[in-house]
DNA sequence: GGCTTGATGACAGTTGCTGACATCGAGGGT
DNA sequence: ACCCTCGATGTCAGCAACTGTCATCAAGCC
């Protein structure tokens, strides 16, 4: 991150990195899948959270219910950690390829939560449906919340999110 | 495409595929920005039918019925290129850095959608939910057409989606 | 003290991708 | 017909991400 963030994710290479935390090259390959892996370790949690607020709601919430509590309890994961998401984010939205890469988290984070749908007996194709529209929200309310100045946490935003997705799918003109 | 169909994506190398199209392999970097791109330069297609769809909307449209009427006009490509599609898709889910790719384009179908809808007066974070929703609709029908059997168009896949999704959205419990 | 085991180092090799420069063929103006 | 420009291609050198393989080494275990 020290060095992502002095010379620029491209312009740094491996063997910085490696050489920085006083390692080598091939020991960094052996824990990172790839370069940008690095950034991206801390996703895991984030499955944790969905899935866990997933498995937590009452069995006899609908769907989007349940999806909503998860988020919930997903969002709270950033507003813990307000200024490194907004300096890892600035490094991500700066690189293409980080941009793939978090892309790929977000598809499974949609995953997870689709399987975790299909455990509480909700069938296809609304448990994917689902998963991601939650994930559409999720994005959408993160953007807005890294954009935003004052302290509003981005549960808030989350629950905005959902209610005009609600209020889109039913015909509303905003 | 013939590469990639007999050995697998991995297994071909850039001067491999230079040679049988009668190139360089510093040409073929010249037409495609990398390895990658070959298989994804038709979605530009799917982008303007996108875009023209929601243009093409009656203005006093709600932003649902737009989105509505441009997955439908981008669904038609499929349907005309049907087994194309099944094969380029077998090839893409073998591969983890080809679906990576694939989650970019779709990023950029939704955010050119984004864009024509603010263009229609929609405004944020409306048009941003719109366009990830009609996604996430195209994303589940998409791969419900694809693991179809029969004649069934990729437009049929769409109404039930959109249809699953505005249930959800009210609380249905499908 | 010897043994296994997991983490690391050393090193060579492949491949995607880029920069710099040369070449060549098609049109365009005179 | 002659030159001239220009776009597409070839050639070559090189970087950096990533991988396979084997050696090393330290910690714990018998």
């Amino acid at each position: 991150m020290e060095l992502y963030g002095e010379r620029g994710y491209e312009q740094t290479t491996v063997t910085e990195i490696a050489k920085r935390a006083g390692l080598t090259e091939r020991t960094f390959f052996r824990h990172y899948a790839d370069k940008r892996e690095v950034l991206f370790a801390g996703s895991a949690l984030l499955r944790e959270r969905l899935v866990s607020g997933l498995e937590g709601a009452p069995p006899s919430a609908p769907p989007i219910e349940a999806v909503a509590g998860a988020l919930q309890a997903a969002a709270a994961v950033f507003d813990e950690r307000r200024e490194q998401a907004r300096q890892r984010q600035r490094v991500i939205t700066a690189n293409a390829e980080l941009q793939e890469r978090e892309l790929v988290k977000l598809a499974s984070l949609a995953t997870a939560m689709r399987e975790a749908l299909r455990l509480r007996g909700v069938s296809e194709p609304a448990a994917g449906l689902a998963a991601e529209a939650g994930i559409a929200v999720f994005k959408v309310a993160f953007e807005r919340w890294i954009d935003s100045v004052g302290e509003r946490g981005m549960g808030a935003f989350i629950l905005e999110g959902l209610a005009g997705l609600e209020s889109l799918m039913a015909g509303g003109r905003p």
